[in-house]
RNA sequence: GUCGGGGUAGCUCAGCUGGUAGAGCAGAGGGAUCAUAAUCCUCAGGUCGUGGGUUCAAGCCCCACCCCCGACACCA
């Protein structure tokens, strides 16, 4: 990643809303919005993205199961996934749906780029199709011939006639993007990427006949197709910033500038996504990106799942499924936060269940960083009459390191280290002691410590932002809490 | 089935190019009293998935096997 670039760009992907946002989403906007908040602090300029996708034949149908205008159910869960701005404290610059007149036209016009390249064709497509399901399965699906969800009904052999994106034109140079280390985080998975390219890479389908599939960007030129969710749906990437308007007036960046042009072409750019998606983020989007002519994404990082004890998967046919809400409501934004950037693993699965969150709770939040900035402020506000003055710059080199590196669960853990280790500063020094005997030096210890809080609070802007703006508000006024930041839960 | 990742103390995880296992939390005991009964110190004895092998020496190398996760495309 190159560190001269003035303007940095993430985005999370864009869940397909046929449910409640759980857990696992909210782990990709916080890992996002950490990362987002970190290069803000480091002087970035940055433009963080997130959104949702709202087209595609599921959710055509699970409106109609549940009796709703599509529009009015689109709308319905999109506002779900808007909410979480607030539950999660989220600093992203814009939310894109797929629905939107902005993004829709970014389509058409990405899709006549890629056709003017010549890398849109007409093919047939062939495969058996489940009427139960309503759609193409694959081989793998099928037990003895029949479709494992509906045993009863002979999928058919159906032949359509579709576009297809000819990805098999950038395989060479897609195997020289993937040749960087730094293009895919973990590197490990970059293997599974290369060997996809490789070996197994075809053309894919693009569009979808209308008459099957409806609920999609109608395609230019042709109204008998619908633009196909995979397609459509990376370009939310680039249209959140407004591409192919030069000048979107309509975005909260969007003073006059092309955000397109500043934050993809000329910034450093980075995705988050699921470890299920590297196909999909780090091979078809950036061939598609190769044939319209747009640089390809520098970095794109790929997190573990969270599972529930024991490993198991969270899904809603188990009802196993972990809300954020809840979670903030019991606990607030700052303690979820934590959890998801220190508890959870970053790139490898890890379980949720309460009470590992209520001891983590407890140990770290309650009685470590709350409790230090209690045990400080106190001493602060009983014995200086002033608050004490912040030095201007301080270093943090070994924090930002980590997180330069997206190691955000190790830059947690160096604050958290800083935090015992002020722990066992004021028990060796014992300033409660000494302040009794020696004002003076006293005071310059309990001066010294509420310096080193401070530092703390400045690695927890981008972690805890909430918590953070609070501890400085407590040492500028030199007070204590009133209420301890995290109460202990029993 | 093939490829990749993982299987280490009750829990969550560290263990660099091999040298007789570490941390945090939980649990037990003690000290201190500024703080949210918070904090500090000490204690924990886990056949490092299983079975072989290489080596003076293996959690880390090789072989076989077992379990979990992801990918092997048109559900995203």
């Amino acid at each position: 990643m190159s560190k001269e670039k003035k303007s940095f760009y993430i985005t999370t992907t864009i869940p397909y809303i046929n449910a409640d946002p759980h857990i696992g989403f909210a782990l990709e906007l916080v890992q996002a919005d950490a990362i987002a908040r970190y290069q803000r602090l480091i002087g970035k300029d940055v433009f963080f993205s997130t959104g949702t996708d709202e087209y595609g034949q599921k959710i055509l149908e699970a409106s109609e199961r549940e009796g709703k205008n599509i529009i009015e159910y689109v709308d319905y869960y999109a506002q779900k996934f808007l909410e979480l701005k607030n539950t999660l404290n989220l600093s992203y610059n814009n939310f894109i749906r797929t629905t939107s007149k902005e993004h829709v036209r970014a389509c058409q016009e990405f899709w006549i780029l890629c056709d003017k390249k010549g890398d849109i064709y007409k093919k047939i497509y062939r495969g058996f199709y489940c009427v139960g399901c309503e759609r193409f399965i694959t081989e793998k699906d099928l037990i003895e011939g029949l479709c494992s969800l509906h045993p009863t009904l002979k999928p058919e052999m159906v032949e359509e006639e579709n576009y297809f994106f000819r990805l098999s034109n950038y395989k060479k140079q897609l195997l020289e993007y993937l040749s960087d280390e730094e293009v895919i985080f973990p590197e490990w998975r970059r293997k599974e990427a290369i060997d996809f390219v490789k070996d197994g890479m075809e053309d894919f389908s693009i569009s979808r006949d209308k008459k099957r599939f409806s609920w999609g960007v109608p395609i230019p030129g042709d109204d008998t197709q619908v633009m196909y969710v995979w397609f459509g749906a990376f370009i939310n990437y680039i249209s959140t910033l407004g591409w192919p308007n030069p000048q979107p007036s309509h975005l909260p960046k969007g003073d006059g500038e092309n955000l397109f042009e500043k934050f993809w072409q000329e910034g450093d750019t980075v995705q988050i996504a699921g470890k299920d998606m590297v196909k999909f983020q780090s091979v078809m989007w950036q061939g598609m990106l190769m044939s319209a002519g747009m640089p390809t994404t520098n970095k794109i990082i790929y997190h573990g799942f969270i599972t529930r004890e024991g490993g198991i998967k969270m899904s809603k046919s188990l009802g196993n499924v972990v809300n954020p809400n809840d979670i903030v409501s019991q606990y607030g934004t700052d303690a979820l936060r934590y959890f998801l950037l220190r508890e959870i693993s970053s790139f490898e699965d890890s379980p949720f269940t309460m009470e590992r969150f209520k001891e983590a709770y407890n140990a770290n939040l309650a009685n470590g960083l709350g409790n230090l900035v209690s045990r400080i402020m106190k001493m602060s506000q009983d014995n200086l009459s002033v608050p004490v003055t912040i030095p201007e710059r301080e270093n943090m080199e070994t924090y930002f390191e980590f997180l330069n590196n997206f190691e955000i669960k190790k830059a947690c853990d160096y604050i958290w280290l800083q935090i015992g280790q002020l722990d066992q500063i004021i028990q060796e020094t014992e300033p409660f002691k000494l302040i009794k005997k020696d004002k003076e030096a006293g005071r310059k210890i309990i001066t010294d410590l509420v310096i080193k809080l401070n530092s703390i609070r400045r690695m927890l802007i981008s972690i805890l932002p909430e918590t953070s703006l609070e501890i400085k508000k407590l040492i500028k006024e030199n007070r204590a809490p009133e209420k301890p930041l995290f109460l202990r839960k029993d």
